[in-house]
RNA sequence: GCGCGGUUAGCUCAGGGGUAGAGCGCCUGCUUCACACGCAGGAUGUCACAGGUUCAAAUCCUGUAUCGCGCACCA
């Protein structure tokens, strides 16, 4: 039977298996009419299209984890699924297809457009999900959700009548983030800053009043130097105050502009001069309305230039108009140098080209709910962790700015306002002063009923105007009701303003509550050398062939061992090897386990030894240790801790200790007794395990018959497991099973420098330290690899041979004929020069005076135990050493 | 510029006033009847630097350097 087990773990068919049965049995699904406390999270929805990547894969996992444990903690349990119709990066990767197949989206038309965005969702829709079921996830998949099911989508339009109703959204002309490529306005959280390599031109503008004067301007935009309606300087600066209120010639197209003092010119920078384009920069906007200066766009929404740009310059794109400008102003002597400079630009985060600030009428949402929202974060009602992300949470509510919720794409929620259809043109054009305008449209969830007489507005919201809802617009009432708010929220820290601070702030206007009592930021996942994980760079790895080769629970429990609190995450394919090592580990106890013969039925089993109190107390440390790091979300310590006790603790020093106790040889109820310990430790710590490799475990539970036909591993409670503690045996246990250890080491260690192969069975001879140890010497044969160990508290060891101080006694190792003095001379030196080195450290402390008056009891105590334990140890190395010289 | 984090073994990181730790890697020895995805042993550290507080500092404080990240400005 035992032989047909295969050595080496192999998951695949072990994972679909359990999966299909747990989705079989409705292992996930959440009951709202539970009586049990209810536990909630919300999966941040993935991208619909998606597939899973690396940070996918953890926070799922966490998740996984969270609601696993809280499952066998005895809370009802919701993970509520789901994926995003995530619109500008849906309708970028269509249009991108469509682009190679030659197609354009304004030639086809809204709905042929719709139409082939949803075809491709059909296609790839839902890929992530089955990825998401290959990790283990527990998710309740009968409450999946997709932002643009039926009652979702009334839910946002719903959300942005009321808001509108309430005025709190608005439209208005803005300068908006504008994205060339994909054509559309953007929030300011969607602009990434990227520094980027340039020149600053330094240029002249002749002065009108006095020909023969030249201005110096410096500037890193020559390309929109057509769109310049004035010039201004610091009204303090002296160089120039003599020219406030007289003109200029912008060069081309030829035209006088005016030269105007404003606070915000930084006399340090370039020359202290700005060209003044309102129609393209932000600050420049602002200076122009100060100053009463004309806006002129000279570029189109793709990105290249206009024809106010004038002939030379329409039609061509920005980039080559920046070089064009600046030939051409050279070409008139205008141009004074190029200087190579480095600032920071900012790019739309999607489509990778930089943002070009752009005047436009766009939709705007004045933030609700933010001093609650701001409250509850400061006062820890929601907790961060890791908690530094509390204060950039923080200022970013103390800066908040309105919200440009309009896109100028078409997959999305549709912008629910209509407007007259004689009086379009008026309303688009801004003619109309918002007073007038809202009188003029119809805001609703439903159509106007002469719909005929009226044109929707042909926006859509932005995608994270749908997602801010999640926690709540994903439930029905009666599940709302049991489980929102919710417990966990697990993201990254990218999105806390995307999506996080927003949905505390829907939370409170929509729910009057919380969305959410925890938020746990994962760390974001970058390679071995430090970057970010991307398609781009080619460095991320294929999750599915890490899932196919290491397991999933392999993966999840390598990629949560190095998982830290707060920093990034240093991703090593190594990582998973060592969990699925890890499982292949407790494989190989468990089928250990099943390789040993039953003791006859009736013995009665032993009372527990030393290993096996020991063994159990260490269980209940660690149960405690998980309970702590749970507690404090600290999942890789987590790992580490049932790492650490399941190989070090119970195979390497628990299951070489009893191997003698499961032989044939052994006295039947000394081996009942320690099958026993074995099973109750096996089946606590496989429950332990569970949430971090559930699929392996649950094989596992299975096999030793821990479960009851039709029961699955994954809904036991953990509470009922413990066992009663008896310290005192307990301390007394664990006191000389460490002794042992100990002594073991430095036997092995012994051997070792002798070259003796560590399966060698070599002779030794005790000199004791207590009286129980005579009794446990055959553990340490099997522990040390001895043939025999002989008690002799008279020994008088020959000349050289080999010995040790141990916390057992005095260890000798006689070698016959083997015996090097010389080599046994420099190896005891060798050990002395280490503990008088100890020695000396704790006697200079207690030679100190205000060591010993200001230091606590306890210190002072524990370093005079200290010195003598050293003293005694020093004194027993130089009895040996004088007994090889003499 | 403001804020946040990091700098500890070859690598990745934990620790956070009282004897410097783990995993991997490295070296040595083991086909020991659960596991070579394994077993045993070993080496390796001015805890970035400089001051300060303290009986005692890797740990607390101040400053510096350096690397990240975020925010604001940068024409």
């Amino acid at each position: 039977m035992a032989e047909e087990i295969s050595k080496v773990y192999q998951p695949s068919e072990v994972e679909s298996k359990w999966y299909a049965r747990w989705e079989e049995a409705k292992c996930f699904q959440a009951d709202e009419a539970s009586d049990r406390p209810a536990y909630s999270i919300v999966i941040p929805p993935p991208n619909v299209t998606g597939v899973l990547h690396l940070g996918h894969v953890l926070n799922a996992t966490i998740q996984d984890v969270l609601a696993r444990r809280a499952r066998m903690m005895g809370k009802e349990v919701l993970w509520l699924p789901g994926t995003d119709h995530a619109g500008i990066a849906t309708q970028s990767v269509v249009e991108k297809k469509l682009r190679k197949e030659g197609k354009k989206r304004r030639d086809m038309g809204r709905e042929a457009f719709l139409g082939e965005v949803r075809n491709w969702k059909d296609e790839h829709g839902g890929i992530i999900i089955k990825q998401l079921k290959r990790l283990g996830a527990s998710c309740d998949w009968d409450r999946e959700r997709y932002t643009q099911d039926e009652d979702y989508v009334k839910a946002v339009l719903e959300v942005f009548v009321k808001l509108y109703k309430d005025g709190l959204i608005y439209r208005g002309e803005r300068m908006v983030n504008w994205c060339p490529v994909s054509q559309t306005a953007l929030s300011d959280e969607e602009v990434i800053k990227k520094k980027s390599k340039g020149f600053l031109y330094f240029m002249r503008y002749e002065i009108v009043e006095s020909p023969g004067e030249f201005l110096e301007i410096a500037t890193t935009r020559p390309e929109t130097l057509m769109g310049d309606s004035g010039v201004a300087v610091n009204p303090k600066d002296p160089r120039y105050a003599h020219l406030v209120g007289k003109h200029c010639w912008r060069p081309f197209p030829r035209k006088e502009i005016p030269i105007v003092a404003d606070e915000h010119i930084d006399i340090e920078f370039g020359t202290g001069v700005l060209k003044v384009t309102p129609a393209h920069d932000k600050a420049d906007y602002e200076i122009g309305q100060r100053h009463g200066l004309e806006v002129i766009d000279v570029l189109n929404p793709d990105g290249t230039l206009n024809a106010l740009a004038g002939p030379d310059f329409e039609g061509m794109d920005r980039k080559d108009a920046r070089e064009k400008a600046a030939d051409k102003l050279e070409e008139m002597e205008l141009l004074i140098k190029r200087e190579p400079y480095e600032n920071e630009v900012g790019y739309s985060e999607r489509a990778d080209v930089p943002v070009e600030p752009r005047l436009s009428l766009q939709w705007f949402l004045r933030y609700p709910s933010v001093p609650e929202a701001t409250k509850s974060v400061a006062d820890g009602d929601i907790t961060f962790r890791p908690e530094r992300w509390v204060k950039t949470y923080g200022h970013w509510m103390e800066n908040i700015q309105d919200w440009c919720i309009s896109r100028q794409l078409w997959w999305g929620h549709r912008i629910p306002v209509w407007y007259p259809k004689d009086r379009v043109k008026e309303i688009q054009f801004g003619e109309l002063d918002e007073e007038e305008v809202r009188k003029l449209i119809h805001v609703g969830t439903v159509p106007p009923a002469d719909a005929e007489n009226w044109t929707q507005d042909e926006d859509v919201l932005d995608t994270w105007f749908s997602s801010w809802l999640w926690p709540f617009a994903t439930m029905q009432p009666d599940t709302r009701s049991k489980f929102f708010p919710t417990t966990d929220l697990v993201t990254g820290p990218d999105i806390i303003f995307f999506w996080v601070a927003r949905m505390i702030m829907a939370g409170y206007t929509f729910e009057e509550q919380l969305p959410f009592k925890n938020v746990f930021f994962t760390s974001l996942i970058r390679d071995a050398r430090g970057r970010k994980l991307s398609k781009s760079l080619g460095n991320s790895p294929d999750c599915l062939i890490l899932l196919d080769e290491y397991g999933a629970d392999g993966v999840r429990f390598g990629l949560l061992r190095i998982a830290p609190m707060g920093s990034d995450i240093r991703y090593d394919e190594e990582r998973m090897k060592e969990g699925r090592n890890f499982a292949t580990k407790l494989w190989n106890a468990v089928r250990f386990r099943q390789m040993q013969t039953e003791v006859r039925a009736g013995v009665v089993p032993a009372e527990p030894g030393i290993y096996a109190t020991d063994i159990l107390g260490k269980l209940d440390a660690l149960e405690d240790k998980l309970e702590t790091a749970y507690g404090n979300y600290r999942f890789n310590d987590i790992a580490n801790h049932l790492y650490e006790f399941f190989w070090t603790q119970f195979c390497s020093w628990y299951l070489e200790s009893v191997k003698d106790d499961l032989g044939d040889a052994a006295a039947p109820e000394v081996k009942a007794m320690t099958l026993q310990t074995l099973d109750k430790v096996y089946r606590r710590f496989i429950m332990l395990l569970h949430p971090f490799m559930p699929h392996l475990t649950e094989e596992l539970w299975e096999r030793l018959g821990f479960g009851q036909e039709g029961q699955f591993l994954m809904r036991e409670e953990l509470a009922a497991a413990r066992l009663p503690w008896d310290a005192a045996a307990g301390a007394e246990a664990q006191s000389r099973v460490a002794a042992i250890q100990e002594g073991t080491g430095r036997a092995r260690n012994l051997k070792a420098e002798y070259q003796l192969g560590s399966n060698r069975s070599m002779r030794f001879v005790l000199k004791p330290a207590n009286d129980w140890v005579a009794g446990e010497v055959g553990t340490l044969c099997l522990l040390i690899g001895a043939s025999e160990i002989a008690i002799d508290p008279d020994y008088q060891s020959e000349k050289g041979v080999p010995a040790a101080v141990t916390a057992l006694g005095e260890l000798y190792m006689p070698l016959d004929g083997l015996i090097d003095i010389e080599e046994e001379t420099k190896r005891l030196q060798k050990e002395m020069t280490k503990v008088e080195k100890e020695l000396e450290k704790v006697d200079k402390k207690l030679a100190n005076p205000n060591f010993v008056d200001r230091a606590s009891t306890e210190i002072v105590d524990e370093h005079r135990q200290r010195r003598a334990d050293w003293d005694k140890r020093l004194e027993q190395l130089r009895e040996m050493l004088a007994n090889l010289a003499g």
